[in-house]
Formats: structure tokens, sequence, C-alpha cells
DNA sequence: GTTTTATCGTTTCAAATGAAACGTTATAAG
DNA sequence: CTTATAACGTTTCATTTGAAACGATAAAAC
């Protein structure tokens, strides 16, 4: 007798799907009309957020490799979107934010993103996209406690 | 004033975050325990819930690239899990199933990943699995048809 | 029947990836 | 102070990746 594992019932599987897709959907955007690579938005939003940062608060924050976000940090300061200055006080440290070409695309891409965003959540009720952040905080919580420390979140794991 | 993209409340951002924990949870048991890569254990299953099946059927179901699904396929047919016999009626198709080994080994995987899904799935109560999965089957159909067709959806989007 | 056209799976090749080594700077220990 | 250890970001290098080209088969058009 198998064991009952419905493929499209299981959490991991559909959870790759639909977050591939919703990256793709999006990422397609975002490539085509400011030219961002991936990994390029992730370093960019994530200082939309919060300005300076370093490499590696960047990393924390992002999930991503190391290295990852030092090529994205490389082609943003080569593209003219970001700043980089040595921090002051922590020569290891870099200190990153946006340029004013970056500050203006910010203020394009990121209205454009909420805008996207929000057609996407337009199939929901305002109940259930609560819901939605609930559910999904008890599980990355829960997960969480199984990632041994340290183990770096690689893109590739999907 | 700057747009307010709060990217731990960006659904796009926080479901990459969620998918990979969970990959990489997960990934890490069935890859200690029973040497599967993720695009191996991701076609294994997939022969799990049917066969035979067509390498392109497995690109279907899984959404994965047809190179990394014939490379996946032809490492789980070296190490003796799979049979891979031409389809009679259609020689360009290959006829994918189990073999014994391979066979035995599903029937010890696949309740260990249940297992593993019904501990994490323990921290929400059956109303909210069902509301889990009614939310995600609402996002899914909603980014579908942002997704122009025929584009694969790639792993390196996340 | 012959000639396109399409489909399937593999292979090729350039690009992306990430683990590890590295140089540099800072901190801790002695 | 000096030495050992740790942290940050870059670079190296072997592996993985996927888009495109490919050979082989089948289906469609003529």
């Amino acid at each position: 007798m198998p064991p009952d594992l419905q493929l499209n019932r299981f959490l991991p599987y559909r959870l790759n799907i639909l977050s591939k897709k919703v990256s793709l959907a999006l990422a397609t955007r975002y490539q085509e009309r400011f030219g961002l690579s991936i990994p390029e938005w992730r370093v960019f939003a994530t200082l939309g957020q919060e300005q300076p940062l370093s490499s590696n608060d960047i990393v924390e924050r992002t999930a991503m490799d190391k290295a990852k976000v030092s090529r994205a940090v490389n082609r943003l300061v080569a593209a003219g979107l970001l700043d980089r200055q040595p921090h002051p006080r922590d020569q290891r440290l870099l200190r990153l934010s946006f340029s004013h070409k970056g500050r203006d695309l910010y203020a394009q891409v990121a209205p454009e993103a909420l805008a996207w965003e929000g057609q996407l959540l337009s199939v929901l009720t305002d109940a259930e996209r609560a819901q939605l952040w609930a559910l999904m905080e008890k599980l990355e919580q829960r997960v969480a406690q199984e990632i041994p420390e340290s183990v770096p979140l690689s893109d590739s794991l999907d």
C-alpha cells in the first residue's frame, strides 16, 4: 500500500511553486522596466527600508548569500544607483545608501511594486489578508526551529 | 516622501523567505538520510503520485526546467531507483517508473515527508490549515493570470 | 508519398551560484 | 604591546543553472 503523499497538498511543494510564480511575475516587470535583476532588486528594496546599511546587514535582512550581495551591490554601484562609503568607525564595513539616481529610481519602483502586490492581493478580503500574514508568521517561526543556525538560505533550494 | 514599501509585509519577499526555509529544512533531511538532491526528490515524489510518466509530464507537474529534469532522471536511473523504458507507441517519450529499489525507497521517504509536514502544520488548527490552502489557491490562480504562458518557472527566481 | 512543422529529451555553453580561501580590519587574550 | 581570534567583504573555482541548439521521432500540410 503506497503512502498517501499527495504532492499538490504537500506544503513545501505548493509553497515553492507559488513563490516561484509570484517572483517570476514580479521579476518580469522590474527586469523589463527598470533593468534590475532579482538580486539587485532585493538589495535595492532593502535599502529602501533603511539607510545606510552594510553588506552584512543586507545579508541578514534578505537571507541572501554574501557573495551574491557583494556582486549585486557592485552592479548597483556601477550603475550609479548606490553610494558606497567606508564606515568611519569600522573600516571593514561598507556604508551603502542610495545615490540621487537611486533615490529617484526607488521613488518610481516602489509604488509600482506596491500596486502590483495590491492587484495580487485584491483576490483576498481584508480579513483573509490578515489571516494570510498570521499563518505565514506561524509557519515561519515553526520552521525556523528546525533549521540549524548559520545555515545560509541558498537560492538554489527550491 | 518615500513610498511606504514595508519589505517584511511585502508578499513576494515573505513568500520567498518562507519557501526557502521550508525547502531547506526538508531538504536537509532527505539529503542526509536518503542521498537525494532537491531536483531528484522532486522527480521522485512526482512519480510517487502516478506512474509511468514521461519526462515532459514531470516538467509540467513540477514547474522544473526540462534540462534539470533530464539530469535528475539520469541520476535516479544511474542510482537504480528508476526504470527508463521507451514508450511503445511514441519513441520520443520515455516511460519512467520506480524500480523495485525505488519503490522501496519511496515507501520509506514518503511517510517521513508526511510526518515532517505534519510537525510543521501542527502549529495550525484544522481550520487554519483549510484557510491556508484556500488562500494559496486563490493567490496561485490570480498570479497565473499575470505570467505569460510558456515562460518556464526557473529555479533561480528567488 | 513527400515535405514541412512540431514535440521530446539530451547536450552544449555561457552565466550564475555558493562554499571556501583570502586580505584587511577590528577585537580579545595573553 | 603582542599575539591570537573573529568579522567583513571580495575573489576564486568547481558546480549548477537554463536558454538555445541539436538529433530523433511523430504529426500535419501539401
